[in-house]
DNA sequence: TTAGTTATTGTCAAAGTGACGATAACCCTG
DNA sequence: CAGGGTTATCGTCACTTTGACAATAACTAA
């Protein structure tokens, strides 16, 4: 109803860029890794201001010529030095941040990205800071959500990607990304709980994920005795019925 | 490992906004409404190049102080004519999109949302215009995704608007705000159908749904001849267990 | 009053669920 | 190489949920 309300696709085309306030368009990272049971995120701490000495989440601008998801993919391996030739990984868009004061200095939009890293489940992918003074590492996620607070409005966004990725792991086998190609039902089952913070019950679990896998046939060395355990890998496929997760305690 | 490696953030510290090639942000509404059983969608007809005469999302410009989320809502008043202060209106964002190319003239990155009208099943909210001179109109959902082609990524933006809403429904009460504060089952059941294009069997749907929902103690006057039907409201709550979209024919 | 229409509840066989026990296949130690 | 510890997988059982559909109840219109 004022002159603002001339629709945007009319407006561009006597659009002149100069017009505008500058915004910046960047891409935050939240890339969660399992080990040992635990869900952790790769987090760099900062060493300029705002936020100095602060963890944040890796991210960095998106180029003139590049979509979200490509700036995504090359940020990852430009900040944590990660090798995304060799390694397997599950990049998605999350979410878009826009709060017109989140960042102090000036207007910066952040497309949020998940990112799946695949784990033995043992060791952590090796990350080292990139080119930049800041330094990378892992943290549990659990642990952080609870305690730390993050640069910026980081800690919202490493919660929304949380509630991402345990939501559709409930109706998806997403989960199977955060393990190599092929993994056995109690690796998942080890994710599942990682990133639920339960315990699910070895053997419905079985019964309910199975018929969503493919069996390859192979066997794992079962490396700490015990009976050896089947290889599958995960079509990407929709789980139905999904899979409840848990409220409170384990078992619905 | 180039220069562009430099963190996002420590590269912020010292950023001169005329340095980089502007972006502009926009937001794109996909506004869904549902009557006679059917979804609709509110579109524009382009008045300029490019895609002039092709049909387009509503949309326009965030302004320097605003977020997104505030944009959208703004927009929707502003190109449809819409009085928010009465209609009840849910908006949530869907997804960003950031290809380089999407617009030809110049780099516009779109953050598009997902809003519902609540109605009663029978008349659609009046849409007009806004200020410009393109004319808003609602179109059903299903026959134009088959058919018709929309202005820049808008098909792929509407697509993805359709597949949010309907998962949503599978596990939310969402389905909900395309209704008024109370309604019956029978409109709810509706719903579903007009979004999973589906007829869902009345007696099953009950049982599933009556758990979730708040029964307010009051009848609706039957209209049409028939039993009264109980009102209810909708908490915004998950539903557990979730609701199965059938994949091909009615019933799973 | 009666026929038509609609909401809600009931029924029943089949499938799915949580809890947990049984079995089998492996490793390691002695 | 025998036996104990460990682990994957399958089986069982009582209980719940599901899809399909029938039955009942509550209204309107004629």
């Amino acid at each position: 109803m004022t002159a603002d309300s001339q629709s945007a696709r009319e407006f561009l085309d006597s659009y002149d860029p100069g017009d505008y306030p500058a915004v910046a368009l960047t891409v935050d990272l939240v890339v969660f890794a399992v080990t040992n049971g635990a869900l952790n995120v790769a987090l760099v701490r900062r060493g300029g201001h705002p936020f100095k000495d602060a963890l944040a989440l890796p991210g960095g601008f998106v180029g003139p010529e590049e979509s979200a998801e490509q700036a995504a993919v090359r940020e990852l391996a430009e900040e944590t030095g990660l090798d995304l030739g060799s390694l397997p990984v599950h990049v998605e868009q999350l979410a878009t941040y826009t709060g017109p004061k989140r960042d102090p200095r000036m207007r910066v939009v952040s497309v949020a990205h998940l990112a799946l890293l695949a784990t033995d489940g043992r060791v952590l992918p090796g990350i080292a800071a990139g080119s930049d003074a800041a330094a990378a590492a892992w943290h549990p996620v659990h642990h952080l959500l609870r305690s730390s607070d993050l640069a910026f409005d980081h800690h919202q966004i490493l919660q929304d990607g949380l509630g991402r990725l345990a939501g559709k792991m409930e109706y998806s086998t997403v989960a199977a990304r955060l393990l190599p190609n092929e993994f056995t039902l109690t690796q998942l089952r080890a994710v599942y709980d990682a990133v639920w913070d339960t315990t699910l019950p070895a053997g419905n679990f079985t019964r309910k994920m199975m018929p969503h896998l493919t069996d390859t046939g192979r066997k794992s060395r079962a490396a700490t005795g015990g009976a050896p355990a089947a290889l599958f890998t995960a079509p990407d496929r929709h789980i139905h019925p999904p899979l409840a997760k848990p409220t409170t305690s384990p078992g619905r």
